[in-house]
DNA sequence: CCTACCGATCGGTAGG
DNA sequence: CCTACCGATCGGTAGG
């Protein structure tokens, strides 16, 4: 196996995720991420051809590693029947440890409208397409409400998990002075939960933690 | 009163807001600004003291927008008792107008959170606490469900309502090749109501429009 | 509200 | 992977 990190290459590509995900494409130099990694301004250009060529490969590798631990994390969550609840929270759980690839996207989606639709698309298809495959089924077998638009339903709840992580913390500002990201993430898990499965018909809830209902399985 | 349009000033306010919102702050020079404006450069500088001073002064102009709209539609809004469809749908039918505000306001968000914080929070508190406010009062009156949690609902639908102004059209690629913003506003308001609302204890639904029960009034 | 101009920084190259 | 350097553009000023 390849050696860990610390390969320049690897702290440029850091520093620059970093840097882009709070200041901006426009409002990062190469030199900035140059000194950030410690090195030179040419030897950034060497690596990545350009500046351009440097935000590419950020969003690549951000890309990469989506799609490889994505996989993973639903299996994980799935265990022993795939729950809602524990695959939104095992959702926010990795996003939040690293909420500068969530600012990444998010700027991307502002700055480059266009790209994002033509490159993230074909990405992120598979996932989101799984997601509300998932929710088309459940509709079928009368697990989830029948009213639930699925493409809109799964676009909402991702970009609204993905808003909470970049920005969550500062958005919370406008209503408490202690913003508590936690309390928006179990908020929108609430949210996604009641407006998506059935009411349950169990008149008396149970008094510790009520089981929430199975996702459906995909065939 | 002042007459309405088309002073140099508010042409470019106008043209920042628009420029601003779409390629960011570090992403527009104030050149292409006073370019767009149909002036040069340093008269753009002398309008407005500095490319920062335009910038505060672009936010200072949203800010007062919303400030003197959001009252007027609440009211139109809650005509023959406040429905939280109609207030919603008007929030969004309101925002839609120019999604270059929402991208604005995100960006800022973004870039400098700091200063978000300390500002928008004094600016948007009265509108963000009427709404928690009134979300207690549902509860104590047994009409909203008692474990939203006020704050974290209030913060979370209004940031994903901007969420889909400023780019729903870019996100909803990652479900459909022809993006529906519309759908995705139907569906945040489902949620919402569907996560606010006491469960309709109807057991049968009207055939047409099935009334929503009302927001309670602030008192 | 404009012409003319400035120092600083930008992304990128030459050459080793 | 670095030193030395380039033309272009940046935000902003002088002066009228």
């Amino acid at each position: 196996m390849a050696q860990q990190v610390d390969t320049v290459r690897e702290r440029i590509l850091a520093e620059a995720t970093r840097l882009f995900g709070s200041h901006g494409y426009a409002g990062t130099s190469i030199q900035a991420i140059a000194d950030a990694a410690g090195i030179t301004k040419p030897t950034l250009v060497y690596h990545f051809g350009s500046k351009d060529g440097l935000r590419r490969a950020v969003i690549d590798a951000v890309m990469d590693h989506w799609r490889n631990q994505v996989p993973k994390l639903m299996v994980a969550a799935s265990a022993g029947g795939p729950r809602l609840d524990a695959l939104l929270a095992a959702f926010f759980d990795f996003f939040r440890q690293d909420p500068d690839r969530a600012r990444l996207l998010l700027r991307e989606v502002l700055d480059r409208p266009q790209e994002f639709t033509d490159r993230l698309r074909h990405g992120l298809q598979p996932l989101t397409g799984l997601l509300t495959h998932a929710i088309v089924v459940g509709q079928q077998q009368g697990l989830l409400q029948p009213n639930v638009d699925p493409e809109a339903f799964t676009v909402l709840v991702i970009s609204a998990a993905l808003g909470i992580v970049a920005v969550g913390q500062h958005t919370g500002a406008l209503v408490s002075p202690e913003p508590d990201v936690a309390a928006q993430q179990a908020e929108l898990i609430r949210l996604a939960r009641t407006a998506l499965l059935m009411p349950s018909p169990s008149p008396s809830p149970g008094p510790s933690s009520p089981p929430p209902p199975p996702m459906p399985e995909e065939p």
